[in-house]
DNA sequence: TCCATATATTTAGATATCTCGATATTATGG
DNA sequence: CCATAATATCGAGATATCTAAATATATGGA
């Protein structure tokens, strides 16, 4: 639990948004065929969903992941990012005992 | 409740620890005879327990005013600095609502 | 009024973050 | 193997943040 990474992965809007659309995977266009079952969301979605650039995404979701909020899992050519809760709760907890 | 601002406020880890410290009065040098009763803590003392320049913390000072984890209150010569606690749970409940 | 003290504001150089285009990497299908 | 697609990494210019020194403002006391 790096406070000071996760703080600074949190501290853009657009992340921020990536984050709280993992909630639902009902924001993003429904799965491929072949993908069914898998979870988790591909870059791709995300980036048409931010409106940014590839490059960006991709860099966000590593600056997320590296924070723990999120979890990768490659299959074939495609990332499938999902939440992290355990990691996401952790982060509130820390939070919480240093501020509150 | 500008959660950009905020979170903004809290990405600096002297900032998190000056919210942290005002928790408790005694982490820092009791209240000069004159200001017995006075709620807060004034710039100087702050200062000194973060070991920075007097400019820098002045300016983190306003950060976290804006961002509204603390009040400000002027006796004469002297700015005192306490918690919001009332918006340090707002901004808890914020990010809860945005990302949990 | 003049001076000392506490804090705020201004200014600026150093460093970090943002975002993109270009390129590299990895995987798939023919 | 080649072409294509999805994602990651690199490099760079634009913008923001950090932090301090210098200066300004406000207050209190001699």
């Amino acid at each position: 639990m790096d406070l000071e990474r996760s703080i600074s992965a949190l501290n853009n809007p657009v992340r921020r948004k990536i984050v709280e659309w993992l909630k639902d995977r009902s924001n993003f266009p429904p799965a491929l065929p072949e993908h069914e079952g898998l979870e988790g969301v591909c870059v791709g979605y995300i980036q048409e969903k931010a409106n940014l650039s590839q490059s960006t995404i991709s860099n966000y979701m590593g600056l997320l992941k590296q924070a723990g909020f999120v979890i990768a899992e490659r299959h074939g050519q495609w990332t499938f990012y999902r939440r992290d809760e355990d990691n996401i709760k952790a982060f509130f907890d820390a939070v919480q005992k240093e501020l509150l």
